[in-house]
DNA sequence: CTTGATAATGATTTTCAGTTTCATTATAAT
DNA sequence: ATTATAATGAAACTGAAAATCATTATCAAG
């Protein structure tokens, strides 16, 4: 019985972005060994249908309009998931929260970084410079993870500052 | 006599690091009109005598060792201030708590960059490719600036991983 | 050396994002 | 339908960080 338990585990393990595993959107969930629930359903809906940078609470209050039986915690768990599988970045931006932003977006809003005014909290989205980016990333991750065997998963580049309006002031 | 306040504090506005002040080391403290108390200066010794990512309780235990009435209060408002001014950088690896490390590290110990393991906390500092990301991040920082009328004060660059020790189990 | 204005401190309290627990419910396979 | 297991949500808990406030240290001016 015990065994039975340990294996439906690496089943479901293997395919997780710790770096082997390919992504995979919404519908594959299942693949995964996971179901794909109306609570989980839901909280992607919100993700999916928004260019803002959630939070966890932010998530909690969308979803809780349309379902307001879905919790807090289930929000909090289910978002941990999609990061562990890599559907879902997680980022921090200084305030006390952490904000999250579909991996790949369905709408197009392709791959950007952040720009993070440290007066106002404001984000900037960008894609600019992003292909040179990239390049030097690439670069950067295939050396370091061969000089120090270190398997990247993802990287993070993020520039701090002030904004145009708070510098007015 | 109201009016002297005011410029008080305009006199020590200025100097600050958000942007516009050169930053300044350990003795210039006085220069902002801040005081380079007992408690200061034993938390920037702390951070100058250390190569580790020290969390503010970490920071508080080593300096209530030497100076057990120092508190865990004030290791956090001086930890902003320094943050605040631009002598020491605030990370966040992703455990719940923040890290922080002195910008200008008097040792010698330059510029660099984290590789961080996402299943032992295992952080790698690493100066390799630096000068390429500079080269890189110059640029964007100029363009971005430029683009989007943002003064850029500094950046954040973390290669997310499994290290080779996590890698072999 | 006082004195007075102000900045800094530290004990304590409060806050609040995020976790854990656990009893209950939903799901999928047999 | 039955059973094994995964998912859920209410509530209690945790812990890092911030706020409060009475006290103390510092500095500049007389």
């Amino acid at each position: 019985m015990k065994l039975k338990i340990i294996i439906k585990k690496e089943e479901s393990f293997m395919p997780w972005r710790d770096g082997t595993g390919p992504p995979w959107l919404e519908g594959k969930f299942k693949g995964c060994g996971f179901r794909l629930t109306v609570p989980r359903q839901a909280i992607l809906d919100v993700l999916a249908g928004t260019a803002e940078h959630l939070s966890a609470e932010d998530i909690y209050l969308k979803v809780h309009k349309v379902h307001p039986a879905i919790g807090l915690t289930t929000v909090y768990r289910t978002l941990e998931l999609l990061v562990q599988s890599g559907m879902v970045f997680k980022f921090d931006f200084g305030d006390g929260r952490a904000r999250y932003e579909l991996s790949e977006n369905p709408k197009g809003i392709g791959h950007h970084h952040h720009l993070v005014c440290t007066r106002c909290r404001r984000i900037i989205d960008y894609q600019d410079f992003i292909d040179e980016e990239k390049d030097l990333l690439q670069k950067t991750e295939r050396g370091l993870s061969k000089k120090y065997d270190f398997h990247i998963t993802h990287h993070v580049i993020q520039f701090y500052g002030v904004c145009r309006e708070c510098l007015g002031c």
